[in-house]
DNA sequence: AACGGAATAT
DNA sequence: GATATTCCGT
């Protein structure tokens, strides 16, 4: 059996769907639909040398590691992060935490994918691992094919959580020259995981086949990420913000990445869709079709364009006959779009991504940041914290409607705001 | 079953 | 790129 999953030179190839050769500047070929978030790992080692090293490559693979040389401050970690993490990889010969310890803790207790890490490769070793859960046995010096595609694991741990795929599910694999090299360790190990398989129905067992699953993870937009995709529009110009702007201003400068220029487009469509909705309330809210005095700031200037400064409201308003919006609450965000967050946690599928993508290349060199971060900084993450954008709460300078919603606001800029913002740009 | 919200299709 | 439709998790 190959358990050495870090050989895969020749079918390396069949990650990039023959493609351009792996080599350090790995490039997506599918970066729309399976954009990279890093995965959050937590790589866990007593030796130190390695354990730098993993994580230097890995975070050259837009992981987000944070990484430990003690078993049991790791574990302590996990214990207050584990929703902070997607996937442990534990050295098996950790002093404190063994890799079986781990395994059983964490891969069990925790339900966290754990990959087992070890130099040598002695059958005893990796049939232990094996059988106590290990999601994969990867045998230092690991390459760096094999660290490009530790992903997958999350991935799948997900998958089978969720039932999208099962272990028989023969999947359309035009990519297993990985997933292969991977599964000959699954193989072997049929029974053994079925140690951490919480319910009966479903096994957390790992299959043959790479998962080609195509299905389309979903991710969500957690407010902070919200919040920059607001700036980001605003820093643009409500008229000029368009999807691939937006997107490019949110990766270049707030080092957002992952997002694909579809989910841009979708959340705009929305976005655009709340402050209609909005708008429509505000109108009435402010009398506006009675002829009361109108809230300046309301029939004041931008009417609400399309992205092609077509006036979608235009003429006088048609809304009259509503009677939706009778009892229309002033105050916002009736939808909900712009505070909802019942995930509190960044994606709700971190799964997919693939972590193998390089960042373009920005001013600055280092871009780990994720979605969202909640708790404390993670040692990995240090470098590239959040800028805190206290000043940048929001803010369009000069704004005059401060009690309207933000989004609502983007909609009813003063004239003369207007002029000088676009002046501005 | 109804809805909100994201993905995908047009 | 915008809009309509589908899908999916609540």
């Amino acid at each position: 059996m190959s358990l050495s999953s870090n050989v895969l030179d020749e079918s390396s190839r069949d990650l990039l769907r023959q493609e351009e050769p792996f080599d350090d500047e790995i490039q997506s070929p599918v970066d729309q639909e399976f954009p990279s978030t890093s995965i959050r790992v937590l790589l866990v080692d007593s030796d130190l040398k390695s354990l730098r090293l993993m994580t230097s490559i890995m975070t050259k693979f837009s992981y987000q590691v944070t990484s430990y040389g003690n078993g049991d401050e790791a574990l302590a970690f996990l214990k207050k992060s584990k929703h902070e993490i997607d996937l442990v990889i534990w050295d098996f010969h950790v002093p404190e935490v063994d890799g079986l310890k781990a395994l059983n803790t964490v891969g069990k207790e925790m339900d966290l994918p754990v990959v087992i890490m070890s130099h040598g490769h002695d059958k005893e070793t990796v049939m232990k691992s094996i059988k106590y859960g290990a999601c994969d046995f990867l045998v230092k010096p690991v390459s760096k094919e094999v660290i490009a595609v530790l992903w997958r694991h999350v991935y799948h741990k997900k998958m089978s959580k969720s039932g999208l795929i099962t272990p028989k599910d023969s999947v359309d694999d035009d990519d297993n020259g990985l997933g292969q090299d991977n599964n000959d360790l699954y193989q072997s190990t049929e029974e053994g995981s079925s140690k951490n398989v919480e319910d009966s129905g479903e096994q957390d067992d790992f299959d043959r086949k790479g998962e080609r699953n195509t299905k389309k993870p979903r991710m969500t937009w957690t407010p902070e990420l919200h919040e920059k995709f607001e700036k980001a529009i605003q820093r643009i110009t409500i008229e000029k913000a368009v999807p691939k702007l937006i997107l490019k201003y949110m990766q270049e400068e707030m080092n957002v990445q992952g997002l694909t220029r579809n989910n841009v487009a979708s959340h705009l469509q929305k976005y655009r869709l709340g402050a209609n909705k909005k708008n429509q309330e505000a109108r009435q809210a402010s009398g506006w079709f009675n002829n009361a005095v109108p809230n300046a700031a309301l029939t004041a200037s931008k009417p609400l364009l399309n992205s092609h400064g077509i006036n979608l409201h235009n003429g006088p308003p048609y809304y009259m006959n509503d009677h939706a919006t009778a009892n229309a609450p002033i105050h916002y965000p009736p939808s909900g779009f712009l505070t909802t967050n019942h995930h509190h946690h960044f994606m709700s599928n971190s799964s997919y991504m693939e972590p193998f993508r390089q960042p373009q290349q920005l001013p600055q060199q280092q871009l780990q940041q994720q979605y969202y971060h909640s708790s404390p900084p993670l040692p990995s993450m240090t470098s590239n914290q959040e800028h805190g954008h206290a000043s940048s709460a929001t803010e369009i300078p000069g704004l005059i409607y401060p009690t309207l919603s933000h989004d609502l606001q983007e909609y009813f800029l003063p004239p003369d705001y207007n002029n000088d913002f676009n002046g501005q740009f």
